[in-house]
DNA sequence: GTTACTGTTGCGCGATGAGCAACTCCGACT
DNA sequence: AGTCGGAGTTGCTCATCGCGCAACAGTAAC
């Protein structure tokens, strides 16, 4: 009796399921669980055997009834990690580009590559591009920049080694060059580009950082040059590395 | 494979949870889970395909790779009150963090341990350790030893009777000593702990209860002996039987 | 002490889960 | 544009495993 008749449905794992949804309504015993079910009990009772061996069910007392486990919620911490980023990034970012008037991202590091995760746009934006999903270079992007200026050295140095594409006769592609600007970015705490990826684009990023410290996303101002100029990148760090402290620290990081 | 040799195991549903935990440490494809797991990637294909069709997974992107889905939280998030524990104890543990300049925890008993759901660190704290999610003896912690003080007799005294490591000169390993311990706690609301776990820490523990009364979980204090003394573990206790009291309540739990 | 109920477990069987092979799809490379 | 390699999917087959049945143990209520 699955919920789906597909053949690639695998019957006793979503009957396990079933079991996990079930208790999380509340607790409940062996019998009960197989008549809501309409599965045997000797079924039940061997599924909550595993779920309970692996922390996913546990008992209530010596012979209680049975409720979720703890092993759930340690599932659920991966899960509440990734929404929490996205979710609480979205109204930071447009508080964000409501007050610059510029587009503001959330960028996270995927296989050498920046994806945006978080996209607002402010009210002097002039590009309707929606760059969700998108995934940018690294080297020539100032989310990019700060992904890869926090990585593990070794891996820097491989994802940089690689050869690097030109986009602009401003885009950095000498390796050292681009080593020695990323050792700027790490103790300044924020990177800034100018017209790399595109003639025209100015962007500047700071790190969003987890709940051990690690960075785990970028998150940039971006807008064309003859708004977002040299000087205003300067005058909008502080605003963007407050805002990127206080969502770093609602993903649970808080700086010593 | 099995986790358990045990004839009573379901050996695709130990699978699907295998699969789970795997992406609970990071996202992972379909080839990758094969490898790990060892066992073929059709398999793997077929036990995802379930888990994202109950939403305990899910596919980042077109082609991307698999992570935990908010299915998970979902059972989580709606279980027992040990989520709104996790949730209404966040901010208790912050307002005496911040009042006793302490590191605050709440911990819950799991098979055999204390493991920490919630913490807050107070202004003075020097360690940056994340304690969520660790997990610590129950005989060497103020935590573990008020979750083992109101335990059932015959399982505070099964559990006793496993043999107890020694973590410093201090650790109590002596079962009857151990559990003439545990009457006193039980007798006197709170447990202290000088430098049982390791040498210099200090810590303090009242007990959290549920709706029916039952000890749920034990939040504690804990820091540095030199600044924690004796004195004034004595001295906070009240601050924070108040507390957890407030937060039982919030539980549902009222005394008579 | 008896009854009723819950939960567990041995056993046998057939339905299902799993591996194999072949396929599709997509990205990288030339 | 064409080719190659790898990831993921799916049809097929069959042996293993999951499941239902029956019997049992344990416990609470009367």
């Amino acid at each position: 009796m699955s919920n789906s008749d597909s053949a690639a449905q695998v019957q006793s794992v979503d009957r396990a399921i079933s079991v996990l949804e079930l208790l999380a309504q509340g607790e409940a015993g062996i019998t009960e669980i197989a008549g809501e079910l309409g599965v045997h009990k000797s079924t039940v009772s061997r599924l909550v055997s595993v779920l309970e061996s692996r922390g996913l069910v546990e008992q209530l007392g010596e012979r209680g009834k049975y409720a979720i486990g703890f092993g759930v919620v340690r599932l659920a911490g991966a899960a509440t990690g990734r929404m929490d980023l996205t979710k609480l990034g979205q109204p930071v970012c447009q508080t964000l580009a409501d007050s610059f008037g510029e587009t503001v991202n959330i960028a996270v590091h995927d296989a050498g590559v920046a994806i945006n995760i978080t996209q607002a746009r402010g009210s002097a934006a002039v590009s309707a591009v929606n760059w969700i999903g998108q995934r940018t270079p690294l080297h020539a992007t100032s989310s990019g920049k700060i992904l890869l200026a926090y990585l593990p050295v070794e891996e820097r140095k491989r994802l940089v080694s690689i050869p690097l594409d030109s986009y602009t006769e401003n885009t950095v592609v000498d390796p050292d060059r681009l080593l020695a600007e990323l050792e700027t970015v790490a103790s300044q705490g924020y990177a800034a580009c100018f017209e790399e990826l595109e003639l025209g684009l100015h962007a500047v990023a700071v790190p969003v950082r987890g709940h051990r410290g690690e960075v785990v996303a970028a998150m940039s101002a971006s807008g064309p040059s003859y708004r977002l100029s040299r000087e205003r990148v300067e005058q909008i760090v502080p605003t963007m590395s407050a805002a990127a402290a206080d969502l770093s620290a609602q993903l649970g990081y808080f700086a010593g």
